[in-house]
RNA sequence: GCCGGCGUAGCUCAGCUGGUAGAGCAGCGGUUUUGUAAACCGCUGGUCGGGGGUUCGAUUCCUCUCGCCGGCUCCA
């Protein structure tokens, strides 16, 4: 449907929603709403067979929030067009076609599909092991399907057509790309009506639209690069100050390393051989090729190895707000999630075995201490293990680094997901994401072992007995990128950000123009106090002002008019209502303990 | 990169089947001096993303290109 917005941002992804209805939730009868969605992909290709000639038809899942099915047809399936085959699919619902089920022999299913043109269908066929495989015939359109379906079709109700979009066949790039229609259903209106409602609300807190004052992009500069407005650098500057002083209170030390660097130091890190399609080419200088960092470990491998460390100096924890710059194809860029340049803020620590264990607990700790100061308190936790065959380092180590982290996550007693063999090729991690206000998974922090960069660099330590012994080596980034984190929290908090975080935390607007002296006296003594404050003594109505200053999400607004004036107080409102009279002192103080709270 | 859609003033948007553009907000100038979310009047502002083409004439049609949006693939 044109007006329901196509959904989630293009990454991370909206796992699901929060509070609706899923997974294996029953309704009164015998299905699930697996089995509900499934079907009405099942109608939806019915009446897209209708409706169009020669259609192909690919594969029709239900997925986390609805259902899609992938045609591969001639004519372009447009938006305007779901209103056709939504009326379509009604008609399906009211002529109540039951599923039929057919068990047929493999043979006999090829042959039924290739005799109706159905590639796709005799590909997947000629996969299945199983000679033996269900059909399943809804009116005149049969479609190979494992089942179960709702037993006719009009028992679905309450469904709506979402987007349409290019999919791959079989997701692989190399294929043919078919239309993909999104739609989604529930059992009953009012849950429906609920998701629309959550679509539009994560619309509405796009923070592309919202952030509008924090940031700009301009394509002739080049997209997914970040410009950063006052209000938008304001906010970077408290989440980095921030971030710097939880990192010395926790045993980090900070570097920074140069943005550009000889290829050289890629050559010997590997990013040449391993990342170079996500590297910009090289640039000359003096004849020797240059590369812009994609990474910030190599630099920091190189400041631990500008020294010799004992097993004493051990662990050596070196963070940085390091900005790298990586090639990403146009069509995945997306706001501030998604960009070309942006900055992680990085750490690398090197331990000995010993002390793996308790370092990963008290990263992954730090991690989650350090999201909750920003009002997130719901975690999902991955843990990637060994891929199955591109790997280096030896099998010891593997198992070691992965018991750490399996330990470190039970020992919070979080839950979490093995992804078994999703790890990087040099070495297993955790994922943490984390859930927003709508119930949204973001993908931020990540804590990764590397037992591929000490080996290359030749790293090392002398322990006890005065020999020389390889590190291990942890990456990790809490916030992931700053710019992705900014974004979130924009969505998280509609731009409405909490006290201690607002770019502008108060608005001293006044009454007439008698009163702007007081007011200048009462910004200045604010303003002394590290309050981050501003004044409109403009000629404009009161009720304009306090609107500006709302609209623009400050969230308090302090009013100066004859009374006030001659008190020295300050009329104090947030974004909703009056909320007192303060003095300068106990506004201050108020202030204060907001932003200490949180800290 | 791929499929589809979109691109009109700083912002949000109108502009029917081709006859060189309009509104609200913002900005500027006045009037007003205001008590908790938009005072009033006036004015300025656009080579209709860019190039090429069709046409007597294109914001409107075709084409190329750039960018944006929704997905796919990929990822912090």
């Amino acid at each position: 449907m044109a007006g329901v917005a196509g959904s989630n941002p293009a990454a991370p992804k909206i796992l699901h929603a929060a509070s609706l209805p899923r997974g294996k939730m029953m309704n009164e009868n015998k299905y699930s709403l697996e089995t509900l969605r499934h079907s009405a992909a099942h109608i939806m290709a019915a009446a897209v067979q209708r409706l169009y000639k020669d259609v192909r038809f690919a594969i029709g899942p239900s997925i986390e929030n609805g259902f899609y099915y992938d045609f591969d047809l001639e004519a372009a399936i447009r938006p305007e067009d779901f209103k056709k085959i939504s009326a379509e699919m009604q008609k399906i619902i009211k002529e109540k076609l039951p599923f039929r089920r057919y068990s047929l022999k493999k043979a006999e299913a090829l042959k039924f599909f290739s005799e109706k043109g159905q590639i796709y269908k005799t590909e997947l066929i000629n996969e299945i092991k199983d000679e033996e495989l269900s059909l399943y015939e809804l009116g005149d359109f049969t479609d190979l399907c494992r089942g179960p379906h709702i037993e006719h079709s009009g028992e679905l109700r309450n469904f709506q057509l979402l987007d349409i979009a290019g999919a791959y066949w079989r997701g692989s790039e190399k294929n043919k790309m078919l239309q993909r229609v999104y739609g989604t259903a529930f059992f009953t209106k009012d849950d429906l009506m609920k998701y629309v409602k959550f679509l539009e609300e994560a619309k509405k807190r796009d923070h592309r639209v919202i952030g509008k004052h924090l940031f700009s992009i301009h394509p002739e500069s080049g997209p997914g690069l970040i410009y950063w407005h006052p209000d938008g650098a304001q906010l970077l500057e408290i989440i980095e100050g921030f971030w710097k002083k939880e990192h010395l209170r926790n045993g980090y030390q900070l570097v920074r390393t140069p943005h550009v660097a000889s290829e050289e130091l890629y050559r010997i890190s590997g990013h040449l051989e391993n990342y170079s399609e996500m590297m910009y080419s090289s640039m000359d200088i003096e004849g020797k090729p240059y590369r812009v960092r994609p990474m910030n470990c190599p630099g920091h491998i190189k400041i631990y190895s500008s020294s010799l460390h004992s097993y004493r100096d051990l662990p050596v924890r070196l963070a940085e707000l390091g900005t790298v710059y990586r090639f990403e194809k146009s069509g995945v860029l997306h706001g501030l999630l998604r960009v070309r340049g942006f900055t992680i803020d990085d750490a690398h620590i090197i331990v000995s075995e010993e002390q793996v264990m308790k370092e990963i607990e008290s990263v992954f700790d730090f991690a989650l201490k350090f999201l909750s100061a920003f009002g997130f308190k719901e975690f999902k936790i991955y843990i990637s293990t060994r891929p199955e065959k591109k790997y280096v380092g030896d099998l010891k180590n593997w198992a070691l680094a992965e018991d750490a982290l399996r330990k470190a996550v039970e020992s919070k007693n979080i839950d979490y997901e093995m992804d078994e063999g999703g790890g990087a090729f040099y070495g297993p991690k955790i994922d943490i994401k984390i859930k927003d206000a709508l119930g949204r998974l973001w993908q931020c922090s990540t804590i990764q072992f590397d037992f591929n960069l000490p080996d290359r660099f030749s790293m090392f330590y002398i322990d006890e007995k005065g020999e020389k012994r390889t590190p291990f080596m942890i990456h990790r980034a809490i916030l992931g990128s700053i710019e992705r984190f900014v974004g979130m929290l924009t969505e998280q908090y509609a731009a409405n950000f909490p006290l201690w975080l607002a770019p502008q935390q108060l608005r001293i607007v006044t009454i007439n123009e008698k009163n702007i002296v007081a007011a200048e006296k009462i910004l200045e003594r604010l303003l002394d106090a590290g309050i981050r404050v501003s004044l409109d003594s403009r000629n404009l109505s009161l009720n304009k002002k306090i609107r500006n200053a709302i609209t623009e999400h400050v969230p308090y607004v302090g009013i100066i008019g004859d009374k006030e004036a001659d008190s020295g107080n300050i009329a104090l409102r947030d974004r909703k209502a009056d909320v007192g009279s303060f003095s300068a002192e106990d506004l201050i103080k108020k202030f204060r303990d907001g932003i200490d709270n949180l800290q």
